[in-house]
DNA sequence: CGCAGAAAAGTTTTT
DNA sequence: CTTTTCTGCG
């Protein structure tokens, strides 16, 4: 399709080429002098980036090169120099944030009055747009709803289970997860691959599929996916309206190139195609300009394909390839070990990124090891009121992990410690339930066919229609092909139902038909306030005792507020379909905690990178799944870890970590051994020892962090083996923060209540109060006690240390170790459960001296059996089994 | 019909 | 360990 261009023509051919070409040129010299002010201090690639506007140009911009500043001040560029309107300009990006941000700082750089730029942002939100204009032409009404996952998800469900196919057995999550496969591969239904349409449901995959759209056009309703498919699908079916946008968009821009996935790509090679309309137009080549970096390419898991960016001058013949390299955000350490990590991947377009910022002073990338999880984030809390000690600012500290389950044991830390954190891209604003509740009851008033929506709010709050009601509802509508509210305002006519339903099924009918009649001459800022308290919402969570009620109504109210933003209530649901990120509160100090993959684009003073183990990261199943690829695209997500740090960045790797609630034995991450030891310092010991900052280890070698010997092992590390020698058996003589350890114990009550703010309210900073009701015990560190034992019991401690399953992370005496061999005793979910001792007459009498794992020394106050009681010295009275103390 | 308690299942990353 | 779903009772 684009054999009418000019496969000869030079890749500056155009005018503007010749500027960009001399800029490059002048690499290094003075900028050309009447030079707009917007492009003075671009280094020179940046520069030819922004001045070769004309034909395809891809950006292959590496960490922290200035991508972001290159592409607003492209568009600047293009829009100062009258090329094009800001209509004429299509630009995508993935996420609102970025979008925004281009707004903003373009704004900046032209001066605020550029409005417009109706083309610029997320392939869904311009997806959206486009599909308003054409929607008749794939059967839709231009104000389709646009359906989130979890209305997808339950319109599954009853496709499934109108299949009389069982729900259990084929889950309704799986198949939307499939379908997403497929339309994020921009395959409609009689194009999935026969294999994938067996696969589910006995076959019934690609009837399933097929269903679901045909009940999506009946629904006036379209899904994300469909955001792409339908705009490709009218591109394809109507070359009169792809003429139209050929004319329309003048410059095409596109960010995360490299995030591109196969529907995306198609959508985007319509519109950039060369075409009689361009032709006619005088653009011989098509002005496309793709910025991506094929090391950050993380999101395959997702449909993206690292190969669009790969082939670009494949697609784009004649392109122009410009790498930014210069990195103004890290310094040479950051660079050095992330560089070192990147160099193992073998699908690589290739960047050398350099910089100037270096300095001796710098601090190498430091890896620190820690016994467990729970060690991991009480040091790094530390290492963070250290930091904040020393005047870095919260805001500038960021813990990034793999996996959100990662999150909790920091949030729980940090709420001990009263340290200010917030997490981002937790549960989103608008997925909470009140504000889906809400959205459900104004989607009922705009758009009375959304069956979805009246389905989700009918009996919320309850008022009496249960199952019965419903499905004679359900019969009903289906039987006359009629939306339910509409089915609803019949039935109410008749004596099907019961009085009591039916008097409450009439309220409701009755006030969608009154809200309905108001939404024009309202505001809908008061209509949506309205709607809420006259449905008996608001009261519902008013009179909700629970400790989460009062943050619902908060969110409700911002709701309301937020709608002030909007110019009608059609509009703002418009806008809130789309928009998932909640905007955070910037004012407050607080420690960001994310994941790696939320991430991206961001940058910090300091970076911590916890959980650097096998298995989690990188993760298993990218491992399984993905193979080779699957480990390249995790050593991408490192790669972009560290990248995100300008200063400071923290590895950490501990040697258990519970997953689902057992303890499993961890291993370091191969990425350890990929880091170039010239950028990395090996801490002596865990922060809590308060080792760190002294030198680091002698024997660096590349079996450093997972021989198979103890010596050679990570426990062999030197502050390892000093914290085994100096945490004797109950000779623990620990470091900082103890004190604020032991204080806790029996602070109680707010506990429940801090977890549940916790909870609800993630995504909103605020300082941590209350204690642990489980006692201070649980936060003494486990470390010394623990290692000793682990040293000095078992003949063969890494292998042990391998053992998976154990519910307590390795520990002597009734650990794992012996557990192993049939009849141990065995912790389950913190109750001790014993196997085969219950009958025979305790080692141990009253006043005994013991000392137990844990938690210490203790004396015997009572025998039960091979229960005790013990009156530990520091962790206080608890009941233990005797197979986990020994006499002392 | 609604609620509360108990059992069961599920757990990477998300526009 | 948490969240969701089912069951049984009021």
């Amino acid at each position: 399709m684009d054999e009418t261009r000019d496969p000869n023509a030079a890749p500056a051919g155009r005018p503007k080429g010749g500027i960009a070409a001399r800029a490059l040129a002048a690499r290094g010299g003075p900028v050309a002098p009447n030079a707009a002010d917007y492009l003075s201090g671009l280094n020179p690639e940046q520069r030819a980036a922004v001045e070769t506007t004309e034909g395809p140009v891809l950006v292959l911009a590496g960490a922290g090169t200035g991508k972001t500043r290159v592409l607003t001040t492209r568009i600047a560029h293009i829009l100062a120099t009258r090329r094009a309107f800001p209509s004429q300009i299509l630009a995508v990006t993935f996420t609102n944030k970025a979008a925004r941000e281009m707004k903003t700082r373009i704004g900046h750089l032209v001066g605020g009055e550029v409005e417009g730029m109706p083309w610029l942002g997320t392939f869904h939100s311009i997806g959206v747009k486009i599909l308003r204009r054409h929607a008749e032409l794939v059967g839709l009404k231009s104000n389709f709803t646009i359906l989130d996952t979890d209305d997808q998800i339950r319109l599954i469900k009853q496709l499934i289970q109108a299949e009389n196919l069982d729900d259990k057995r084929w889950p309704a999550r799986t198949f939307a997860n499939l379908m997403d496969g497929w339309k994020n591969k921009g395959l409609t239904p009689d194009k999935i691959p026969e294999g994938d349409a067996r696969a589910f449901a006995n076959g019934k995959g690609r009837e399933l599929y097929r269903a679901y759209q045909d009940r999506l056009v009946s629904l006036n309703a379209a899904d994300f996916g469909d955001l792409l498919m339908h705009p490709i699908a009218i591109f394809q079916n109507h070359p009169d309206v792809l003429a139209d946008y050929h004319k329309r968009f003048r410059y095409i821009l596109v960010d995360e190139y490299q995030d591109t996935n196969v529907a995306q790509y198609l959508w985007l090679r319509l519109l950039a195609q060369h075409s009689a309309v361009r032709a006619e137009a005088g653009q011989d080549k098509v002005n496309v300009c793709c910025v991506g970096d094929d090391d950050q390419s993380i999101y395959g898991w997702r449909g993206a394909e690292v190969d669009n960016i790969l082939r670009f001058e494949r697609d784009f013949p004649g392109a122009t390839v410009i790498r930014l390299e210069r990195n103004y955000r890290s310094t040479e350490h950051i660079l050095g070990a992330a560089a070192g990590l990147i160099a193992n991947n073998e699908d690589r377009l290739g960047k050398t990124l350099f910089t100037d910022l270096r300095d001796p002073e710098h601090e190498k990338v430091t890896v620190n090891a820690g016994w467990d999880s729970e060690e991991e984030a009480r040091a790094i809390g530390e290492e963070i009121e250290q930091l904040q000690r020393k005047g870095v600012k919260l805001n500038d500290m960021a813990i990034l992990v793999r996996a959100s389950f990662q999150m909790r044991e920091f949030e729980d830390r940090f709420v001990t410690l009263g340290l200010n954190y917030r997490v981002i891209g937790g549960p989103r604003f608008y997925e909470r339930q009140e504000i889906r509740d809400a959205l459900a009851y104004f989607r009922c008033v705009c758009q009375p066919a959304d069956d979805l929506a009246f389905e989700r709010i009918v009996n919320t709050p309850k008022r009496g229609l249960g199952d019965a009601a419903i499905r004679l509802l359900h019969d009903y509508a289906r039987a006359k092909g009629l939306p339910l509210i509409a089915a609803a305002a019949d039935i109410v006519q008749g004596d099907e139902l019961k009085p009591r339903p039916r008097a409450a099924l009439a309220d409701v009918v009755r006030n969608f038909e009154r809200w309905s009649g108001l939404l024009s001459t309202m505001r809908h800022t008061d209509l949506g306030e309205m709607i809420l308290d006259e449905s008996g919402y608001t009261e519902m969570w008013q009179a909700d005792r629970s400790a989460e009620a009062p943050g619902r109504l908060e969110n409700l109210k911002e709701l309301i507020r937020s709608m002030d933003d909007y110019e009608s209530l059609p509009g703002f649901l418009e806008h809130i379909a789309l928009v998932m990120d909640a905007e955070q509160n910037a004012e407050t100090d607080a420690v960001s905690i994310m994941t790696l993959h939320s991430a991206k684009g961001l940058e910090f003073e300091t970076v911590f990178l916890p959980g650097w183990e096998e298995g989690l990261f990188p993760h298993q199943r990218s491992l399984d799944e993905g193979g080779r690829s699957g480990l390249e695209e995790e050593r991408r997500l490192a790669y972009v870890g560290i990248t995100r740090g300008k200063r400071r960045v923290k590895i950490w790797f501990v040697s258990n970590r519970r997953i689902h609630g057992m303890w499993q034995s961890t291993i370091p991450s191969r990425f350890l051994d990929e880091l170039p030891e010239e950028h990395v310092e090996v801490m002596e010991a865990s922060a809590s020892y308060g080792g760190y900052g002294a030198g680091g280890m002698g024997g660096y070698g590349a079996s450093r962090w997972d021989g198979n010997a103890f010596s050679t092992s990570s426990y062999g590390t030197p502050g390892w083996r000093r914290a085994q020698a100096s945490g004797g058996v109950g000779g623990y003589a620990g470091g900082r923060g103890r004190a604020i350890e032991y204080g806790e114990s029996g602070v109680s009550g707010s506990d429940a209540r801090s977890r549940a703010a916790a909870t609800a309210d993630k995504y909103i900073a605020r300082d941590g109060a209350g204690g642990r009701s489980s006692g201070g015990f649980e936060e003494a560190p486990a470390n010394g006690p623990d290692r000793s034992g682990f040293a000095g019991r078992l003949t063969d401690p890494f292998s042990a240390n391998r053992s998976r399953g154990a519910n307590q992370p390795p520990r002597k005496g009734g650990g794992l170790y012996s557990s192993a061999r049939a009849g141990g005793p065995r912790e389950i979910e913190g109750t001790l459960v014993a196997k085969s001792v219950a009958d025979e007459p305790s080692r141990f009498s009253v006043g005994d001296r013991v000392f137990h794992i844990k938690f210490g020394g203790g004396t015997v106050a009572l025998v039960e059996g091979n229960k005790l009681t013990v009156d530990f010295d520091r962790a206080g009275q608890k009941r233990v089994l005797e197979g986990f103390v020994e006499p002392a």
